[in-house]
DNA sequence: ACGGATTTGGAACGATCGTTCCAAATCCGT
DNA sequence: ACGGATTTGGAACGATCGTTCCAAATCCGT
């Protein structure tokens, strides 16, 4: 019984997403995202609360999108060398494919905001908790299936991994073009290879 | 044939260092700098002209001490496989003591800038180089010493290395602790390790 | 001890920040 | 077709942004 909102929350979720990827939360300003999103400040205000709201629901709308498409990835893998393989690979796809070069959304606002808003920093460690779990659970598959090396604990090798994707990520921000990438994701995979048997 | 400055331009740039390393260039305010640094806005704007040199002066010092004492290190080596590990315990022992967890200026700055701001991305590369083409260099010292695998180029070992520091400087400033480092650092080297030799 | 040069503290600048407010526009159910 | 509910655009809020300005304070060479 009233007039019907002229716009489509998740569409413009996700211009939100993008302006606040590339220039993180600070840089990015209320006339910013109303000349982004194209939506008077009162539309704005009304539908998300508050700046620091919008960013939270754009980055929990990215970790929908990213984290869960690695999880899901890793857990119905049936050769977690191959998998893991893929996941580095998605990565450097969308990092060469992405000439704004923004890095991962995740990676970025940890490095501006961890340590100083808790409710952002909570998600985030969430959001990696969930990732190196998934990338615990991997390697360990791998390891028991013989493909990968058995020298480092699971949980080891998957803190190297996570280490791993986030230097790429910076690497990709910085600008690294994908032959760089490369060199760094073969290097990373060749940690996880078993000693030959002699 | 006037008045003194009152202030030790050096300690003032440490100041200005340590608040811009924490908070990062946009989060940081130029009253946040007047209260920090313990002087007048006018002898802060007359000593540093704005913001963003300040920003800029401060990073140069943060490089002049931290990335010079890398690349002296790379320089003297006698034991590149030492030398490698000092590299990354110095890292590890930095992290672990700073109880602010403000990780790394160059690459918190790099996340932060990197593609907005022309002259400071260029500081970035430039220091970017720099480490790398220091690691390349102690890379192909230890593989022609043997010690390092020949599996990789010294410029792609060199890439993944210097990745590898971005990671572990992003998980300092998540928070992470000692623990979670030293792991992420003995896969890190593990993947330099040459095959052995049946 | 005095004068010229410089630094100092703090008021003030216009611009922009994030957010609020409200009248006008629009829509839906009756 | 009309009324109540909601959304809309845009003006306006106080607060803070980075920077400039200037009179008062201070110092050094003579």
């Amino acid at each position: 019984m009233a007039r019907k909102k002229e716009f489509d929350e998740k569409a413009l979720l996700d211009k939100a997403v993008s302006l606040f990827w590339r220039k993180g939360y600070h840089a990015t300003s209320a006339q910013d995202l109303v000349d982004e999103l194209g939506i008077s400040r009162s539309s704005l205000y009304d539908t998300y609360t508050d700046k620091r709201n919008l960013f939270m629901e754009s980055l929990k709308s990215y970790q929908r999108s990213n984290t869960n498409a690695l999880l899901s990835l890793a857990e119905h893998s049936t050769d977690a060398g191959q998998t893991l393989r893929q996941i580095f690979h998605n990565i450097i796809q969308e990092s060469a494919e992405d000439e704004l070069a923004k890095g991962c959304f995740m990676v970025n606002t940890a490095v501006e905001l961890s340590g100083h808003d808790e409710g952002i920093s909570e998600l985030v460690a969430q959001n990696n908790k969930l990732v190196e779990d998934a990338l615990a659970k991997l390697v360990k598959k791998g390891q028991v299936d013989g493909q990968f090396s058995t020298g480092s604990t699971p949980r080891a090798f998957a803190r190297f991994l996570f280490s791993s994707i986030s230097g790429l990520r910076v690497a990709a921000r910085s600008g690294s073009d994908r032959k760089v990438l490369s060199d760094i994701v073969e290097v990373t995979l060749s940690a996880l290879q078993p000693l030959p048997v002699s």
